[in-house]
RNA sequence: CGGAGUGUGGCUCAGUUUGGUAGAGCGCUGCGUUCGGGACGCAGAGGCCGUAGGUUCAAAUCCUAUCACUCCGACCA
């Protein structure tokens, strides 16, 4: 196999596209890893597809060592299957949707949980063949509203699932510490920076779920964690206590309604009263499905729609309309609070309890209440409904919270007999008695790992791939190919790294010098070794690591030596 | 799905306001010079200006529709 720059096709580009926006969709596409088919589809040309193989195999690796058997799994799968969870339905438009020839629905795969219960209850009859931990590598689709920054939220994209089937709970937390394990060790071993968070199961249900963050700036998720023990949850589920300030205790008093005209935001309320913004009571009104319902949270808050929606079950949450609110409340968002509202469920945040002659709106345009006062009005409850904030104390030791953004490239689920119920996967235990299985599954985005892992590791000349995933571990370039002394001399380094098993490759391309030093930045070789005029006159090459600016010069067999020891080590 | 924007050669973009022979840089092909951080000269190839209608003597440019893509938001195992 030929690994030369001249055979293989990389086509790096000079300019950025227009289309990326984050550092890894940038690089890819400029170093030649990807291109881009439709929103959110693309191709992986030869490199990326190197590098795609290396993430794969590694969590292969873990995933066997850890008990798991390597399937494929349809990914044309029938509605049947997706009615009997209910999901068809709940996936909404973000599944991919077609038809045979007979006029039968199908979808293109976007999660297996349906096909490998379908599977399992079909086979699985008894405690004896329990447990069974089966995955697949395979494309999956979604069609997201909005695909978006390259490869990290793709329409199509690669994905590790795993499934673990137990007989009883106990059982399912050994299968889920076991993959806790072995996702840590695969980002580990993938060089990654990473944090395990606690999260939020979403749509997939269960009830005990981590996400596995890569740490970057550009990530779409943000997490707080407490240094001060091993605290770390996405923000999305981060409890919140209510922080109520030592002020001094106000008499209540007795709430007057106020002109305010032109005053809608909570900063203009605030100003134009002269009062704090956590002395206001945010309203706003949500639609719940097809009911409306109402949440307070305090002026200086932000409500955390995760929390609102376990508080108040239902499929879709989003913002009514400001034609919704007025038909209630009888005026415009801006001017509306809780009082005096009927026949509509209020939650209100924990810290709303607390507040003393708050502000609200009144139901009344241009008007306001001061002195408003938990009395005033009535709610189904004080709940947790806020997003955490960095002046919250940690939940669990009360310490000092940090926060960082990630990318989610991994989740853990305990589904518990979620799946296994609805699709009657069933098994007869020590006793003769029929049981549900007991499901975990566990996903890695493998495409999404890539881009992920460009996202932290590069600088302003390219790419600087960990060595695990790195496309080839060293690029050998000699200066100057019209030399023909330098060419062999490269040509030998080339040949001997390849037999010792070094993943290299020869820059034999009739370029100039720089030409070859910008494309191996920008590809991200950890190694290079520059072939010049010291290496025929002296038998002196240079050694260069990609994510050091240091050049070593040493002999030809030091330098093989020192990338064999890099390979290893 | 709401808001904003962009579609002109492989890439980055100008030209559109004010209609009149389709441009530049990079890349590509050939020849020559050059050769340690994206060289230079000369000569070339390559575009029904996203698509479809319309207005006009004349449309990349004006009008209408439509498609694609990007960004912000909402949403998201």
């Amino acid at each position: 196999m030929k690994m030369r720059m001249n055979n293989i096709f990389v086509p790096t580009l000079r300019s950025t596209p227009g289309e990326a926006e984050i550092a890894s969709h940038k690089l890819l596409l400029r170093a030649g890893f990807i291109r881009r088919s439709s929103a959110g589809v693309y191709t992986y040309l030869p490199l990326a597809y190197r590098v795609l193989e290396k993430i794969k195999n590694i969590v292969r690796d873990e995933m066997n060592k850890a008990g798991g058997q390597e399937v494929m799994l349809p990914i044309i799968q029938p509605a049947e299957l997706w009615m009997e969870t209910g999901r068809w339905h709940v996936y909404g438009d973000e599944m991919f949707r077609l038809k045979d020839r007979h006029g039968r629905d199908f979808c293109l795969g976007p999660t297996h949980e349906e096909i490998i219960t379908d599977l399992v209850r079909g086979e699985v009859n008894s405690y004896r063949q329990l447990p069974i931990l089966l995955y697949q590598i395979q494309n999956k689709y979604r069609d997201e509203r909005r695909p978006r920054f390259g490869l990290m939220r793709g329409r199509e994209f690669i994905m590790k699932d795993l499934y673990s089937f137990d007989v009883n709970e106990e059982a399912l937390d050994v299968s889920y510490q076991k993959m806790y394990q072995a996702y840590t060790n695969i980002f580990t071993r993938c060089g990654l920076n990473f944090r395990p968070v606690e999260a939020d199961s979403g749509a997939i249900g269960g009830n005990v779920t981590h996400e596995f963050m890569v740490l970057a700036e550009s990530g779409e998720a943000t997490i707080v964690y407490c240094d001060e023990c091993n605290y770390a949850a996405n923000v999305e589920i981060a409890p919140c206590k209510p922080s109520i300030k030592a002020e001094i205790k106000e008499d209540l008093r007795e709430k007057v309604k106020v002109h305010t005209p032109d005053v809608k935001t909570i900063n203009e309320v605030a100003e134009f009263l002269e009062v704090k913004p956590e002395k206001c009571i945010k309203t706003l009104f949500y639609k719940a499905d097809e009911e409306l319902i109402v949440v307070l949270i305090r002026g200086d808050r932000t409500i955390n729609e995760i929390k609102v929606q376990k508080v108040h079950p239902c499929y879709n949450l989003e913002l009514a309309s400001e034609e919704e609110i007025k038909n209630i409340t009888g005026a415009l968002p801006g001017s509306v609070g809780p009082i005096g509202l009927k026949n509509i469920k209020i939650y209100a945040d924990l810290e709303i309890e607390h507040i003393i002659n708050g502000v609200c709106g009144a139901n009344e345009d241009d008007y306001h209440y001061i002195n408003v006062n938990a009395t005033d009005y009535q709610v189904e409850g004080y709940y947790d409904l806020r997003l955490i904030e960095m002046d919250d104390k940690c939940p669990k030791c009360n310490g000092q919270l940090q926060s960082a953004r990630g990318i989610e490239v991994g989740q853990v689920f305990k589904l518990g007999t979620k799946y296994s119920e609805s699709l009657k996967a069933k098994f007869l235990d020590v006793n003769g008695k029929e049981k549900p299985i007991h499901m975990g599954c566990y996903g890695i985005g493998v495409s999404r790992t890539l881009a992920a892992a460009v996202e932290q590791h590069n600088d302003e000349n390219g790419i600087i791939w960990p060595k695990a995933i790195a496309p080839y571990l060293v690029t050998v370039i000699p200066v100057n190919n019209k030399d023909s002394q330098q060419m062999e001399y490269a040509e030998k380094i080339y040949t001997e790294l390849q037999a010792k098993g070094i993943e290299v490759i020869l820059d034999d391309r009739n370029e100039r010098a720089g030409v070859k030093f910008k494309d191996a930045d920008l590809i991200g070789f950890p190694i290079r070794i520059t072939v010049g005029k010291k290496a025929i006159e002296e038998g002196i090459v240079e050694y260069k690591l990609r994510k050091e600016s240091t050049v070593e010069e040493i002999s030809m067999a030091e330098a093989i030596k020192k990338v064999v020891e890099f390979s290893q080590s």
